[in-house]
DNA sequence: GTCTTGTGGTCTATCAATGAGTCATGGTTA
DNA sequence: TAACCATGACTCATTGATAGACCACAAGAC
């Protein structure tokens, strides 16, 4: 009777999400901490701890990462430093982009 | 009366989720996407999305992954296929680890 | 220049996610 | 082996996120 999800999802990210978990519940059994402990160190249940293991669509990706970072899942870099650096770099990147996308597009398909 | 947040964060994970959302819109611009185009295409409102590009922490993950999915992100492989059979790789992984941790880990600081 | 339109921001009602609690199972240690 | 405890799964109340509208502004087209 658990209503499912009703949002419709790629495999490709449901694969990520689930890899995700798996790479937490990995780090996390590495460092030897129970899931209350980990839940309580995140500020997160363990309830929730349980479902982003699992890799429940449906979790805040605030709680998420957040559990990665202590785990030390690497989210795009492993280093603090080099990840706010690369965010920094992008931010840049971002300025040169145009600000709009202009409706020609309807069925764009210049993904290759 | 919005009650904040208050959900604590570190900072490795609100980069992490910055440069998320800004490599988010640069797919979205790249493939001459609108904000509305976008968010109809992964089945979400257009505030959302924009929070998700802005790295709002409280965006569910799975939405997250879909459009960056969509967006082409590259979440941990590139390819699906990739993703896939590393997805399996870890679960057999997951396979030869310890289920539990017991509990003699207080202050574990094994993290190095 | 004007006009069109994509975008960011805000607000509110609705509904799903979260936290807290319980129970059953099974892994782990003594 | 037995006892303990970490884990998984579930329910329920409450909080929070989401959808959908609005407006104002800015960027690009003409």
């Amino acid at each position: 009777m658990v209503k499912p999800i009703s949002r419709p999802s790629s495999q490709y990210s449901l694969n990520a999400l689930e890899l995700l978990g798996q790479l937490v519940r990995e780090g996390r059994l590495n460092k030897v901490l129970t899931t209350t402990d980990l839940a309580a160190r995140a500020g997160i249940s363990r309830a929730l701890l349980q479902r982003i293991e699992r890799g429940d669509t449906g979790c805040s990706i605030g709680a998420v990462f957040e559990v990665a970072a202590i785990c030390g899942v690497p989210l795009f870099e492993q280093e603090q430093r080099q990840l706010a650096s690369r965010l920094a770099f992008q931010r840049e990147k971002m300025a040169l982009l145009p600000k709009a996308a202009r409706s020609r597009a309807k069925g764009v398909k210049d993904d290759f």
